[in-house]
DNA sequence: ATCGTAATTTAATGTCATTAACATATGAGA
DNA sequence: TCTCATATGTTAATGACATTAAATTACGAT
């Protein structure tokens, strides 16, 4: 990402920053990074990042980005093995949510945390394909095989069914499930809700 | 809380400081308060608060408690009308819950925060009566009057259950629901969802 | 009344984000 | 190639905070 042979830093301050942030939030596992952290990763000052960044909230909106292309990855990579419209894809898409929860701590709670541009992200978000769309498109795909006649709660499914990942993520991930359930098995528990969801009428 | 006859603050700052950054979070709708603003609201020097908690985040944890006491009166509000163990008993408890995460979105989202003393927390919460306790009670009798067989599933259905009330109330406040479905309703969404989870086998 | 401890206050530090003022590179033309 | 305008960096400087230190005052027991 570097020109190396470019003196001052030139070429890509922008997405070097970005990806010194991300690459920092990793390390540390949590989103509580300074601009001078990613300054000085990426070998330069702090008020630099200010020519690329409006300020400290607009560099972490550009990691959110990326956070929602890592999430995307994780979802769209476990529909690689798994045939369309099948429950298993489903399975196969609410395990990557839970997987990418786990695994990516700090991105999954930077991307829903309540930012102050949440309108053009909405804006944005109801234009691209995102995560969301892929779970709708599954469901959707599943219920017109399944159980055509409710083919037009698709939306409210797929709304449902991910609020219910996000819930067992979310309490998962600020450790509250075995707080009060120690046995509790995160991949079992959506399955579960999975099926139960699928089955009711809208 | 004040006994405004004492000269330098004396008697009650500590109690005087949770009220106080209760109501400023409560005021300012976030709970990203500054111990200078605790501080000038209680008539006091900043300093003078580390006499009585050991930083910032025993403050707000202090303040957590409080919300934790909100919810509770939510919840056990939300009982008084109902049969106990009925599923309009499940539902008003529920509501309580979303309703709670609406009206009081800066406690909502602090009292599930990733706090520092989480450990410390957790002993304690197993220990009370939280309003997951008031859950699992319910949910525990509902299921040994219309499925007795499943009793012993009790737990795992709250934890569910909890799960899914807590990933509508998380995207609602976040205001994601809407943003994929423009017609979203909470409410319906976790009626929806409990009758198929508590319709299911666990 | 007196002393020790608790509760406050004002100073002082150190970390940040952010802005200001200044400097250097780079690229488009003359 | 030289020159200027713009983009991109740099080093001060500012101001908000959290937190600690040092100095001060209130209160309760002796």
């Amino acid at each position: 990402m570097n020109q190396s042979m470019t003196p001052y830093h030139h070429g890509d301050l922008h997405n070097c920053a970005i990806i010194a942030a991300a690459e920092l939030i990793e390390s540390i596992g949590s989103y509580d990074i300074t601009i001078a952290q990613v300054a000085k990763r990426v070998g330069v000052s702090s008020p630099a990042l200010y020519r690329h960044f409006k300020d400290k909230n607009a560099l972490l909106t550009a990691v959110r980005e990326l956070a929602h292309i890592g999430i995307m990855e994780y979802t769209t990579g476990a529909q690689d093995s798994v045939a369309p419209g099948t429950l298993a894809h489903i399975d196969a898409l609410g395990s990557a949510y839970l997987r990418f929860a786990m695994d990516k701590k700090a991105f999954f709670g930077l991307m829903w945390e309540n930012h102050g541009d949440a309108d053009e992200w909405r804006a944005e978000a109801r234009a691209k394909r995102t995560g969301f769309q892929v779970l709708h498109e599954a469901i959707d795909l599943y219920l017109r095989k399944q159980r055509p006649e409710s083919v037009e709660t698709s939306l409210q499914t797929a709304t449902l069914l991910w609020s219910a990942a996000h819930g067992i993520a979310t309490l998962q991930h600020n450790r509250l499930l075995d707080t009060f359930d120690q046995d509790a098995d995160s991949e079992a528990m959506l399955r579960t809700a999975t099926r139960a969801i699928l089955k009711v009428d809208m």
